[in-house]
Parts: structure tokens; C-alpha cells; sequence
DNA sequence: TCAAAAGTGTTGAACATACACCCATGT
DNA sequence: ACATGGGTGTATGTTCAACACTTTTGA
């Protein structure tokens, strides 16, 4: 009964600056020395890969509690996708707020956010494959769940939230039509007391995460304008 | 950098008497002898995730091309999951038409349909997480693919169709509306020129599987009469 | 000619898009 | 006062569930 190594891989993708951005180190040893690469690591013996994905996302970002939405993505096994043998990769997908990452984890790495269309054609090993599943699985997500909610700060307004949907799908949406959808779906955000202290306009209401992650009619679909 | 053993199991699901079946073997030697499981083996030092599930397939129903649809449903990893020491099981999942299987694979274990609805309880390690999981999957799939089609041998009429989605989701259909719904939406599925000899009634039309997978307005959604 | 299954037409309700319009605040 | 963004009302079109009705076969 063959033996393999096997690690996990995390696709950690964030909303910045109007952008689909994705958390990439630049990796500091042999294979691919220098190139860029997704976060991960070895699971270790005795460690569940849910863990271990926790744990090396702890290591790379410096941030014990990361927060936002982690689900599992895929499992990668070409025999040849890692030089140094056989490695059986377990891919996870973070949708993550934009919170600034400190200049180096805990083994010295260099990690940053980088715009996802910037990383075509740059990433070491099988990672470019692994990076478009985890955007497309998370375009996917947005359409019949909530989870938009978990690239936002806590509390945040509606037009935050639509702002993930217009730059995950690469499309505009009405701001008015879509402030009555995510309204009026139960369990899609839950109104707080807080409005924003804004810079111009009306003040808008705070909003938190609802409770219903799964919506049966889609809330909104891409494509549309 | 530890290393660890990597499983292939089968979720392999078919449309049999009105109700949703899983292919099913008993397990000749320990752990768990005697007692039911998904179909699965140990991953080669050289084999692809995927080639393992289809030698495995191959080998536990004894037929070489299994028609149908197969995709990977997800890892499981939990370290004390399997009581001979660390084993990565990758899931697979296959949408299969009712086909007879062969009395033995070719490993002597005996395999046959068995409804899901009476495996609750009955299956070893952790794979009735892991049948549930590929339930919800395929439930989940018949929304917004053509993947029902999976489930039927080619050429298939209409109501074959309906009775898919009818057992999987367990709900009644409109026929008529079913009707109109599947042949109006551009590649579904593709008619042919062949119509049944009939037990009773009209004869009907038969249809192959359309060219589109994703279909974006969901086709039907579980829970309407 | 009747039963049974296939397939079409039609209608009223629900929902979505587009956009006119009002609200609340900073400057 | 007015610019700016937040939020509501409403008309028009599309989709959908429900079901009356027609078609095509075997017995």
C-alpha cells in the first residue's frame, strides 16, 4: 500500500481596492525558488486537514483568527505536480474581508494580496489551476448563498455588499434594486442599530451576516447588467 | 514531511424502482468484515486520482467503460478514520444509469444496488458522511445542470427523465410543464428520430443528452408540487 | 370506443428590471 | 442651497404553476 506525501493548499481571496484579489507568497525555497506560489504546507501526522489548512493560514498571514468563509475546494493529484514527488494536494477556499497582512509570516516568507488578473502565467506548480477552481467555485457561491457577506467587515452597509457582487462578477448592478433584494430575503443580513458617520450623502444602515447560508431562489445572477 | 496513505471510495448513485439506489459492496476482509461499504481502494505510487476511480469502478463491477458522470466529491482526512492508521480517502462521485452488475468484481466481493434510504446506519468507516454528502451533491446538481440525464441510458423519453428528478428529489412533477421546460431550454437534451413502442398510451419521443452542463436559470427547484 | 400516456394552449400570480422620485447628511 | 449617496414606489415585461384540452397509440 503506496505511501504519498499530502498537503494542503489555500486559495484565500479577498475584495480590495475594486479588485478580486488573492493572498500569494513568494516562495523562498527550491522547488520554484522565487516564484509565486498559493499558501499551504504539509499535513502533519496526526493533524486533520481542516487543521492543518487553519494552521499554515496562521503561519503565513500572522493572524491567529482569520476571519471568513472556509470550505474545501478540491483535491489535486497528478503524480507529477510536485518535482520534489508524489504530492497529493488539498486545495481550501477562504473568502476573507481585506485585512492588511503583516510583511512576513512566521517563516519569513513575503506574503501580499495580488489581483487575480495580474497572477496569470506566474504561479509555481499546478497552483494557477487550483487559484481559477477557488474564483470560479466562488462566483458560483455568490449567486445562491450569502457568502458575499463573508468578504465584508462586520458591520457593513449595502452598497459594500454590492460592491462584492459587481467585482467578483465583473458586472453593475442596481443599487436599488439590489438594496430591496438582500433586504427582503430572510436570513440573508440581519440590520444592526449603527448607520455610517459617511463622507457625503445620506447615512447608511449597518448590516451583519444573516443566518441562512442556502437561498433557494438564486439572489442574483451574473450577466446582467 | 510525513507521508500517508491515499484511498479512492465510490458514491455511485442510479435511478432503480422508483428509488435512489448506491452501489454497494461487502467487505470480505478486515476491518469492518462482513459488513457494508463504498466501493474504494488505495491510490498507486503512480496512478492519477481519477485513473484509481475508474480502475476501481472497473474492478468492482466488472464493467470496463461504466457510462455516466463522475466527479470528485471531496476529501476526508480525519486522522482516526480508517483503524489500520492514516488513510486520505478522495471521494468520488458517479451518476450512473441502472445497469445489472456482475455477481463478483474481480476481487470476489460481492456488489449490488441498495436503496440509500435503507443503507442509514449500515456502512463502515465514515462512509455514510461520505454517501450523504454525494446525495446532497447530486441533489443539489439536478437544480441547475442536465446531469439527470446521467442517470438514464441513451435514448430516453420525457417522463424516464421526470421519474430522475421525481425519486431524487422526492416530489411529484407536472408532466406537462416538465415538458415544456426541458425541450425549450437550448441544450438540454437533443432529440432523436426514434420513438418507444409503448406498453400503453401515446408512444413518445426519445432524446439524447444535450451539449450544455450549466444551465444558469435553474431548470426546476426541489419542494413545488 | 375506451383507457392511458404524450404533448399543447391559456390564464392569473409572482417576480424582475428599469427608472422616477423622495430622504438625510456634509459642505 | 446643492451635491452626494441611501432608500422607496411603481409600471412594464417575463417566467411559472395550474389545469383544460387535444393527440396517438393498444386493447
Amino acid at each position: 500500500m503506496p505511501t504519498m506525501a499530502v498537503a494542503v493548499d489555500l486559495v484565500i481571496l479577498t475584495v480590495r481596492d475594486g479588485a478580486l484579489c488573492a493572498l500569494i507568497i513568494e516562495r523562498l525555497l527550491p522547488p520554484h525558488e522565487g516564484s509565486r506560489a498559493l499558501p499551504g504546507g504539509f499535513v502533519l501526522e496526526d493533524e486533520d486537514l481542516e487543521a492543518a489548512a487553519y494552521r499554515e493560514l496562521a503561519e503565513e498571514t500572522g493572524i491567529e483568527k482569520f476571519p471568513g468563509h472556509l470550505e474545501q475546494l478540491g483535491t489535486y493529484g497528478k503524480p507529477d505536480r510536485d518535482p520534489r514527488g508524489r504530492v497529493v494536494a488539498v486545495a481550501y477556499l477562504l473568502l476573507a474581508p481585506d485585512l492588511p497582512i503583516p510583511k512576513a509570516g512566521s517563516d519569513a516568507r513575503h506574503a501580499g494580496w495580488i489581483p487575480v488578473a495580474d497572477l496569470a502565467g506566474t504561479l509555481a506548480f499546478d497552483h494557477e489551476a487550483i487559484l481559477s477552481d477557488g474564483v470560479e467555485r466562488a462566483r458560483s457561491k455568490l449567486e445562491y448563498t450569502n457568502l458575499a457577506t463573508a468578504f465584508c467587515q462586520s458591520p457593513f452597509t449595502i452598497a459594500q455588499l454590492r460592491q462584492v457582487y459587481e467585482v467578483v462578477w465583473g458586472v453593475e448592478l442596481d443599487p436599488r434594486n439590489f438594496h430591496r433584494k438582500v433586504t427582503s430575503t430572510p436570513g440573508f443580513i440581519e440590520p444592526t442599530e449603527e448607520r455610517t458617520s459617511h463622507r457625503a450623502g445620506r447615512p447608511a444602515q449597518l448590516f451583519r451576516t444573516g443566518a441562512a447560508e442556502s437561498l433557494h431562489p438564486p439572489l442574483l445572477r451574473p450577466g446582467r447588467a
